[in-house]
DNA sequence: CAAGTAATTGAGACATACTATCAATAAGGG
DNA sequence: CCCTTATTGATAGTATGTCTCAATTACTTG
């Protein structure tokens, strides 16, 4: 659901209204490329009160246009999802960018592995963590 | 690591030393067969503090005798590690039992997918959601 | 475009999850 | 048994997220 590109208009769509707030919030996320925490989300948009970014980062998550993934550490963050449809998540480890994928091949083992788990499997996760190809692979922090 | 069915007997390995507290929280945790909070974790031990519950927690997931999971939901939940090898989760929707499952082909898929994907993989993490066995696949809550 | 109605907002209190501090206590070694 | 060091528990603090409610804003209808 919601390939759509403006994450206001996907809103709006939906019968949400299109204020000042949620325009900031979703301009601003639309240039996101890395997982991000709310309160940080809340920084850099100090017009918006802090409950309106968690109240509408909870909407865009059920509309599907922002997804909660954990990080290396168990930690976790949110990300802007860019495709519609069904997908996983690369996190890098050292930048923190996000990169959606999706890999037939996944969906082809999940159905392999749930003949060897007792019980019906219902969905899944899958998250990768890299070094992205803009972050030196050796070096300090 | 950590193969050893007697968590407090894994610390002592390690230097740590057999505490009352450590010993109640080692018994709860070796029957437990579902993820649990430290929160819930702490009121079933009332008799231990609530900070060296979550320090002793802390430990064991360092050495590996615990796993932080995310549920479907996106929150976290802890959970004791039978095996010591690598493994991933499958986690019940409705009664929140853990079991750990590996697979090769898990592996060998993660290597495959590591061609699709810019950067370098470091690490990955898998999380299946099931109705386990025990729980009725249809009906309320 | 004025008025009514309902959605939305923001401030702040509250809730939950977790960490840090530090004096008091308990464990192990000599 | 005493000394040293790890450990504990109470409590304060930090991080993350939710709830409440009066004030504001957006849509609708006349």
């Amino acid at each position: 659901m919601i390939p759509h590109p403006n994450l206001m208009a996907a809103l709006e769509e939906l019968g949400y209204r299109p204020t000042a707030p949620r325009k900031a919030i979703a301009k601003l996320l639309e240039q996101k490329h890395d997982g991000f925490t709310l309160e940080s989300l809340s920084e850099e948009l100090p017009s918006v009160g802090r409950a309106t970014v968690y109240r509408t980062i909870k909407l865009l998550l059920e509309v599907g246009a922002v997804c909660k993934l954990a990080t290396i550490d168990g930690s976790q963050v949110y990300s802007l999802c860019r495709v519609g449809h069904h997908h996983h998540h690369s996190v890098c480890i050292r930048c923190g960018a996000v990169e959606e994928f999706r890999a037939a091949a996944v969906e082809r083992l999940i159905s392999a592995i749930s003949a060897e788990i007792s019980g019906q499997v219902i969905d899944h996760r899958i998250e990768l963590y890299v070094v992205c190809g803009f972050c030196p692979s050796q070096g300090g922090q």
